[in-house]
DNA sequence: GTTCTAGAAC
DNA sequence: GTTCTAGAAC
């Protein structure tokens, strides 16, 4: 809209209709305070004297620098002689940079209350500003030649646009020449009796060109290969071992004082078996795998020879039944015997090399500082199942957070030797966060060391046998997650099934330990095991429906794997296929069958597991409903800020959305619009506007329901403020219009997003940092632009006045 | 996504 | 010296 092009009482007519709030007077035609707002060079001046040469009705130009007969003067002159002029009922224009809020202060005050105030900003290029400024003589201010560029640089840093908080009824922005043109136009017009409509005008288009001096910008940034943690992973290398490891160390950070580097048993043989780009789409994310520490031989010191042996044969056992799923052995030293010894046995049993290896680093930290992700670790865990003592139990408590222990207690209390308890983590955990973790395996262990409960007192026979269950029970633990995740082969979710279903049967029961040893039987059959993932006491509604969708995971994938059988065996898991929904679930990465897309990283991945497993996040969830689940933001942009997501498989983000989603999308808004209303009647003053990123960090699409205070400690940096306040926000009235008419929503993902320029998104107004734009977000009370109450954009509680 | 921090801007 | 941002690290 640009009503500077119009004549005054047209735009007025025009305005009326469209800007709710805005009041237009017409009945009598009173002086008028025109603040111009400036750096020295950006034409106030030029725009004063043009106005008045043509105006009709009698302007006084009020200029400091030569207020004093000609010569510079006092703020104080220019006030007086601004009062005497109103009252001759003549109006004026301010000629003086006000370039802050305070500046302008004392001339707001001028006349009665009556007396409009208005600002003009001339927000030239600086480069314009300051090329005029350098170029001038006979200034009046004397700002002219070299210091022009330093004074218009530095004011230009300092500057605060003007608001209608402040006092101004009417503020014209021109940005360019033309804007210049129109708003002389505008003002030349006016005629005695007129009266320009109140609000805000010329608002910047946010795609025009950013202002120098307030921000870098448009920076081209290198996106980290998408397939990086493929090229640093073994399996996926092309070259030889010695390239790989040198690869994976130069991704290493400067300062990792314990890298980690993988131990390859069988390189050659890994990498001729892999080649080609379809195992590359099927990226390191997709391939479930456990890490686990060696057990029982760190602190209760079982012997490192007989350990090494038993890890071997359980390895060898159940290597086989884990479908494309991964076993590696993880120990913190490069000297590590333990990873030698096992390393050397396992090749001597041609143990396949893609299905386990062993890898120095630190388990807490395989993702961020190995390259490796992990879905499952292990924790050598003691019987109390509490965090400390050391070594790896202290540290995966310590790395997991406080989740990990409340959700390792609402399982059991205590752990027997030769027991492996399987936790799901709480997708708030760093570790899942940080590292792509969903179950920690608690397992526990024979204890040789007299200094430690439960001591077996050299007895080897009883320790072995102790030892190999505990690797059987931690495996069976993992292959139970695969199972419930739909990784598994037809076999072994059948057994999953089963047992899960006796889970679910035995939990109406009572007594959660008794089923735990219930359970124990079920589970792999052969050895007691104790296999507690998913089982969450008071389970009611959630847990029928959780088992509900477990079922029929499990089912699909089953049906899944029937197919892959009938096509040639379940090898073809191995690689993406268009029409593959178990694909689809390994594509932890969130590439698309095409493999064209970026791929997500493990602190993307937390929504995912809210929107898949509900059950398992009850507490962080406001509702949980058939089609979405709805929850707070972790770290809400504004006083609220919740989040509505889809529960749908596949549908990460608006550009997955097509027509057939549009059920969907009319769901999620209407469930958002239900919340903001619920908040809007705790806290009628909130604001509250609906959806979605063009392009989100968190993996499956969410529609974020936010309130307009943008008050909150989170909102840090300027892609923050300009997520919610560019385009690339897309109102969610917008999206749904767009399906419904073309099957898409409109994407607007450009990198200039996130750079530009910070402005308020009531008055429109610029500022330089943040904190700058937050602190006039706190108290800018101007009526939101037009375009944003268009369509019910906004929702406000009822009756409120906008 | 957040956190951390070096270096730029003030 | 302090504030702020951008990019790297996680």
């Amino acid at each position: 809209m640009e009503p500077m092009d119009l004549h005054p009482q047209t735009a007025s007519r025009e305005i009326a209709k469209e800007e709710e709030g805005a009041q237009v007077k017409v009945e009598n035609g009173k002086p008028v305070v025109v603040i111009m707002v400036g750096a020295p060079g950006s034409g106030k001046s030029t725009f004063c004297d043009h106005v008045i040469r043509t105006s009709a009705r009698p302007w006084v130009r009020i200029c400091q620098d030569t207020i004093g007969n000609g010569k510079a003067g006092t703020k104080i002159a220019c006030i007086k002689s601004a009062s005497n002029a109103l009252e001759e009922g003549k109006s004026v224009f301010i000629d003086r940079c006000n370039m802050d809020g305070e500046q302008r202060g004392d001339f707001l005050k001028l006349g009665n209350p009556e007396v409009e105030k208005h600002a003009v900003v001339l927000d030239l290029p600086a480069k314009l500003c300051i090329s005029r400024s350098v170029k001038r003589t006979g200034h009046e201010g004397n700002l002219q030649g070299g210091k022009a560029a330093a004074v218009v640089n530095r004011m230009l840093q300092k500057k605060e646009f003007p608001k209608l908080a402040e006092g101004f009824t009417r503020i014209t922005f021109c940005h360019n020449e033309k804007d210049v043109e129109a708003a002389m136009n505008t003002y030349s017009t006016l005629g005695l009796l007129d009266v320009l409509p109140s609000g805000c005008f010329g608002l910047k288009n946010p795609e025009a060109k950013v202002q120098l001096g307030i921000m870098r910008f448009l920076k081209k940034v290198d996106i980290p290969g998408k397939d990086g943690l493929v090229e640093s992973n073994p399996q996926h290398s092309s070259d030889n071992q010695s390239a790989v490891e040198k690869d994976s160390g130069s991704r290493r950070p400067a300062n990792d004082s314990a890298p980690s580097e993988y131990v390859h048993m069988d390189v050659k043989n890994t990498v001729s078996q892999e080649s080609g780009s379809s195992i590359r789409t099927n990226s390191v994310y997709s391939i479930p795998t456990l890490a686990f520490p060696s057990i029982s031989t760190a602190d209760f010191q079982f012997n490192l020879d007989k350990a090494s042996d038993i890890i071997v044969e359980k390895v060898e056992e159940f290597v086989s039944k884990l479908g494309n799923a991964r076993l590696v052995l993880v120990d913190l030293s490069h000297g590590s015997k333990i990873l030698s010894l096992v390393k050397a046995k396992a090749a001597r049993k041609s143990i396949d090399s893609k299905k386990f290896f062993t890898f120095v680093g630190d388990i807490t930290r395989l993702y961020s500082q190995g390259g490796m992700k992990c879905n499952v670790i292990a924790n050598a865990a003691n019987w109390r199942l509490k965090p400390g003592g050391g070594g790896v139990n202290a540290a995966i408590f310590s790395a997991a957070g406080p989740a990990l222990e409340t959700a390792t207690k609402e399982r059991a209390e205590s752990l027997a030797p030769g027991k492996a308890l399987v936790v799901p983590l709480p997708s708030t955990s760093p570790l899942s966060i940080k590292e792509g973790v969903t179950h920690v395996v608690h397992v526990l262990g024979p204890n040789m060391n007299a200094q430690r409960p439960n001591c077996l007192n050299n007895d080897y026979v009883k320790g072995c046998k102790v030892l190999g269950e505990a690797y059987s029970s931690l495996f069976e633990g993992f292959a139970s997650i695969l199972s419930t995740q739909g990784w598994m082969p037809k076999e072994s979710n059948e057994k999953s099934l089963k047992s899960q279903n006796q889970i679910e049967s035995k939990h109406h029961d009572g007594d959660q330990k008794v089923k735990r040893e219930a359970l124990n039987e079920c589970m792999g059959g052969k050895k007691s095991k104790i296999f507690c993932n998913e089982l969450k006491p008071n389970f009611s509604h959630s847990v029928d429906r959780k088992g509900n969708i477990e079922g029929r995971k499990n089912v699909e994938s089953l049906n899944e794997f029937e197919r892959n059988k009938n096509s040639g065996g379940f090898l073809k898991e191995l690689k993406p296929s268009a029409s593959h929904s178990v694909d689809r679930k390994e594509n932890l990465d969130g590439r698309d069958d095409t493999g064209m897309n970026k791929a997500w990283g493990p602190w993307a991945q937390s929504l995912y597991q809210f929107a898949m497993h509900p059950e398992r996040h009850r507490n962080d969830l406001r509702e949980i409903l058939d089609d979405v689940v709805v929850l707070d933001d972790l770290y809400p942009k504004a006083r609220k800020h919740l989040l509505v997501l889809a529960r749908v498989e596949g549908l990460d983000r608006l550009a997955d959305v097509s027509k057939e989603h549009l059920p969907l999308l009319n769901t999620m808004h209407a469930v958002g619009l239900k919340w903001a209303e619920k908040l809007l009647n705790e806290n009628e003053s909130l604001v509250f506007r609906l959806g979605y990123h063009s392009e989100p960090s968190m993996r499956q699409l969410h529609l974020h329901v936010i309130s307009q205070d943008f008050d909150s400690k989170h909102l840090k940096n300027k892609k923050h403020w300009n997520s919610f306040n560019t385009p690339f926000f897309r109102d969610s009235v917008d999206v749904l219009q767009e399906v419904s008419k073309h099957g898409k929503a409109i994407i607007r993902d450009d990198d200039s997003f996130r750079s530009m320029e910070l402005r308020c998104h009531r008055c429109r107004s610029a500022h330089p940092n943040i904190p700058r734009l937050k602190t006039h977000i706190s108290s800018c009370q101007a009526p939101f632009p037009g375009v944003m109450l268009d369509n019910g954009k906004l929702v406000f509680a009822p009756g409120r006045i906008r």
